[in-house]
DNA sequence: AATCATATAATAATGGTTCTAAATAATACT
DNA sequence: AGTATTATTTAGAACCATTATTATATGATT
């Protein structure tokens, strides 16, 4: 979702199926999935909405509010609510995996594993519930550089340490997308 | 965690680790956590405070807040943020286990899985973070109950049926805690 | 009992999100 | 085209869970 035709493809997929549910392609809403697309990790409604309004000065915070609401109840925006974080995070990566969080630097890593849908649908199986696919799990701890930063200070407990260090960075699922701490 | 001797023991555990940890055994902390240990199922902090203030009519909110966070930062309790809830749940099940909320009546119901546990390890193993096992990972879904009732709706989307009804059912009150486990 | 650090209560402040009502834009209809 | 109708947006107020503040109270220590 990095390249040009990429995020054009997204917007356009954003797009028709606003379309196609009834809603009506206004300039605001091409603006704010535009911004979504090209945001490389979770966006805020605050990230979203500094950005439109470079190129739309009067946008209102509500109508970001109100098309984040409607592609969320399309299917096509995931909701990460995540402790002790301020903002409300949203995701485009509707396929199932896991966001990592970060305790100290707040970051979050999407990590794509086949387990997860399998997870997902023991679950459904052993309660009944029907389970959207879709939804990121999320997990805490600490990252890599972290772990380094506090190395000299007391260990926490309850942390699970992994078992070697990661050979390589960026590839196979792990999508490692450094955000902006948005206070 | 329902008979009277759990509950005491479950009190004790956590008051002795706030003592180890340098914290006083005050009343208010004691009434905080018999009210923690008596709830069945994910309590807000205003469940514990309305609990507390029945036999401690003085208290104040600050305090329940502030007696969760140091339970939480000693890794006997756990924040779950849910998406489109307006309060912060917390949950005494420390063990890896995954909280599933139904988007309709707002029922969070736990289920103990093995896979839990390894797909946190591979998580941390694929990314090099330090993970928290005690994390209880969120799902959202419809409930049994709830499909049922609306089933002469329009089937929502990306959602995923349970490969069959569940065998057994429990009463899905408020708060009613539905603990699967893991054979 | 005096001292000192910690804990609590009461209340104010914060701020992300939601709500409201009026203005505007887009579509449907003549 | 012009008008009615409906959806959308805007601006700002309101909401309310949570956090911060501050004075008072409590408990441990000597």
């Amino acid at each position: 979702m990095r390249d040009n035709s990429a995020i054009h493809d997204t917007v356009e997929r954003l797009l028709t199926a606003l379309e196609e549910s009834g809603k009506r392609r206004t300039a605001q809403r091409v603006a704010i999935c535009r911004a979504l697309a090209e945001h490389p990790g979770h966006p805020t409604v605050g990230d979203v909405f500094t950005r439109v309004r470079r190129d739309f000065p009067m946008i209102s915070q509500a109508t970001v509010y109100n098309t984040f609401d409607t592609l969320q109840h399309l299917g096509l925006l995931t909701q990460l609510d995540i402790a002790d974080h301020d903002h409300t995070h949203y995701d485009l990566d509707i396929t199932p995996h896991i966001n990592i969080v970060c305790r100290y630097c707040e970051n979050i890593v999407d990590l794509h594993m086949d387990t997860v849908s399998s997870l997902i649908q023991e679950a459904a199986s052993r309660t009944g519930f029907e389970l959207q696919e879709q939804a990121g799990l999320i997990l805490y701890g600490a990252c890599p550089n972290c772990q380094r930063r506090r190395a000299t200070s007391t260990e926490g407990a309850n942390t699970l340490s992994s078992a070697r260090a990661p050979s390589r960075r960026n590839t196979m699922g792990i999508n490692s997308q450094t955000e902006a701490r948005n206070r």
